[in-house]
RNA sequence: GCGCCAGUAGCUCAGCUGGAUAGAGCAACGGACUUCUAAUCCGUAGGCCGGGGGUUCGAAUCCCUCCUGGCGCGCCA
């Protein structure tokens, strides 16, 4: 990547700045710092280590920069190497080198924009694992989107990922649902029933109980007890199909559905607590079994063994999160929503009490989506089963505009989400800007098969037929590709790569709107084709790494 | 009361580990279709970056404090 052998130019003129005595302090900084300049007459990229250097060399700046751009101006990577501003030497990269941005475009394909920076790690993206109680709302929506693109962003960085779910199918909360679908049941078969307030009263309960309708003779033979886990059982499977219909008709899928049950099942919650008690971690007050999680950040111990010597919530989570890592994940990270910041701290301080590092978990927060119609707020309430589903959303708004909208802000922002606006085709709708911009690229190449122009090949292209500045901002925006991919791997924020679309897509539009890719210069239209194509092949990359179509038509 | 997240143009939001003159879309206003799809483009206007202090060569970004909004603070899950 450029960046990479920037820094390394960098380095070997700073140190024959050193070995030649025009610099003293023979200090390097830990990571030399390249960014891009927000004006663009600041050259393509620009560094600030002659400020970094200031102090430690005693002096000012703009003289270190000079002597450092004097060793750099030779390098045949740069057309311009300037000093500017307080101290920042500014780059322009040598015109070669954006025909060499191109070719690569070409030579990789669908595997441009991809590198290995996170290659050797191995991570588990935990998403939606929303309770098997009900079926996905809206907010589920945007933990499974995010999740999704970050997995997809992930693997395109190098990592090796697992996208996983987990079911929190043992506990109050599915029992509660077991019970709610019996009393359906009963209901159905005339009986008069005392619908408790905290059971679920939305509609697919008794849709639930239906299906159970057939069973119902062998039902009335069991017990409460046993009637209730069948229920129980019955409902978690059906709704778990629910699920899954929904994410793949999402276009998402796990590798992995973990069971919370079948912790419990392999007596693994016993045997990870095990591990720590005997490090030390627990104790026992007023009958019940502690963690001692204020030792490492929490502001209260937690329980994790009731004194009636049932499990806490958090006792099971634990133990799953500590399976993570014996399963060989050397980092996890969750998607959560972010009513659930609060369980942050004790889940960061058990696993620091058990010798990882702070940094083998990343909490990603997910905050609240709010419904809007025509720009008015949609109220929804969980109990009343007053709420729109995921599903609803998606049949009625399309897949790729309800996943971009997910996508375009940064996730720790809350999010309004308007169904009309979504669902417009017209200029309001960012989803359509940047698949627009794919399906003129395909219908120009359309247009050119039709009067017998063949796509340029490698050998036929003339990059000096590639003069406008608005050519070369397009070339210098795929050679960032990489780059954004990078950082949004790194930092874990899949809507940097939404932007990096607007943009491409932006300066695609003006483009087109200027000059004419079909030329009567049969050598210009070749050139300008070659040039479209490889931006084609950037849309449909990162499209696609968002789980978004790049239509060839609209 | 304590904690987490947010506060940037009229609205919705970007702003990468502190960098050069704070950006985009929408809305407003003025333009561009006999020309590869106008789901587009070009231009104008719009800002004490919530307030106040501090850190330094340099702050929307880091620290302190206050204000506002959202969400959490169970031997619930």
């Amino acid at each position: 990547m450029i960046k990479n052998d920037i820094r390394s130019v960098l380095k070997q003129a700073l140190e024959n700045c050193y070995q030649q005595g025009a610099l003293t302090s023979g200090e390097f900084p830990a990571e030399i710092q390249l960014e891009v300049p927000k004006n663009p007459e600041h050259g393509d990229y620009a560094t600030n280590l002659a400020m970094m250097l200031a102090r430690s060399e005693g002096k000012a700046p703009r003289r270190i920069a000079e002597v450092l751009a004097e060793s750099l101006r030779a390098d045949a990577l740069f057309d311009a190497v300037e000093i500017a501003g307080p101290g920042f030497i500014n780059f322009r990269l040598a015109v070669g080198y954006w025909a060499k941005v191109l070719h690569h475009i070409y030579a990789e394909q669908e595997q441009f924009g991809r590198s290995q920076v996170g290659a050797g790690v191995k991570v588990q993206v935990e998403f939606v694992s929303a309770n098997p109680t009900g079926p996905l709302h809206i907010g589920h929506g945007r933990g499974a989107v995010v999740g999704d693109a970050l997995a997809a962003i992930l693997a395109a960085a190098g990592f090796d990922v697992q996208r996983e779910y987990y079911i929190n199918d043992a506990g109050n909360q599915v029992q509660t649902l077991g019970r709610s679908i019996l009393l359906r049941l009963r209901e159905l078969q005339g009986k008069v029933i005392d619908f408790p307030e905290d059971g679920y009263q939305a509609a697919y309960v008794t849709e639930l109980a239906e299906g159970l309708r057939q069973e119902q003779g062998e039902l009335a033979d069991l017990n409460e007890e046993e009637a209730i886990s069948r229920c129980t059982r019955f409902g978690v499977d059906q709704i778990l199909k629910w699920i899954d219909t929904d994410l793949k008709a999402f276009g998402i899928h796990f590798d992995n559905w973990y069971s919370e049950q079948s912790l419990y099942d392999r007596d693994m919650v016993e045997q990870e607590l095990g591990r720590l008690k005997e490090k030390g971690l627990t104790y026992e007050e007023d009958d019940a079994l502690w963690l001692r999680t204020t030792e490492f950040g929490d502001d209260k111990n937690r329980v994790l063994i009731k004194s009636d010597g049932s499990y806490t919530y958090f006792a099971s989570d634990v133990a799953y999160h500590l399976e993570k890592f014996d399963r060989g994940f050397d980092r996890v990270i969750d998607v959560w929503g972010a009513d659930h910041h609060g369980y942050i701290p004790r889940m960061k301080a058990m696993l620091k009490g058990f010798g990882l590092p702070a940094a083998a978990l990343e909490v990603l927060l997910i905050q609240m989506v709010n419904l809007l119609r025509d720009g008015q707020p949609f109220v929804m309430g969980k109990r009343s089963g007053n709420f729109i589903t995921l599903r609803e959303v998606i049949d009625e708004v399309g897949r790729d505009a309800c996943r971009f909208f997910f996508l375009m802000r940064r996730c720790d922002s809350q999010l309004d989400f308007d169904l009309e606006l979504a669902k417009q085709n017209s200029s309001d709708n960012p989803v359509y800007y940047v698949q627009y911009a794919h399906a003129r690229i395909c219908s120009i190449n359309r247009n050119a098969a039709a009067v017998g122009m063949e796509q340029p090949t490698l050998a036929q292209f003339d990059f000096s037929y590639l003069t406008l500045a608005e050519e070369i901002a397009l070339i210098r925006q795929l050679s960032r590709f990489p780059e954004a991919i990078e950082g949004a791997a790194l930092h874990y924020e899949p809507h940097r790569l939404v932007f990096y679309l607007q943009d491409l897509a932006a300066l695609l539009h003006s483009y087109y709107n200027r000059h004419r890719v079909l030329d009567e210069d049969a050598q210009v239209t070749s050139a300008r084709l070659y040039l479209v194509n490889a931006v084609r092949i950037v849309l449909a990359n990162a499209l696609g790494l968002l789980g978004v179509s790049a239509p060839e038509q609209m």
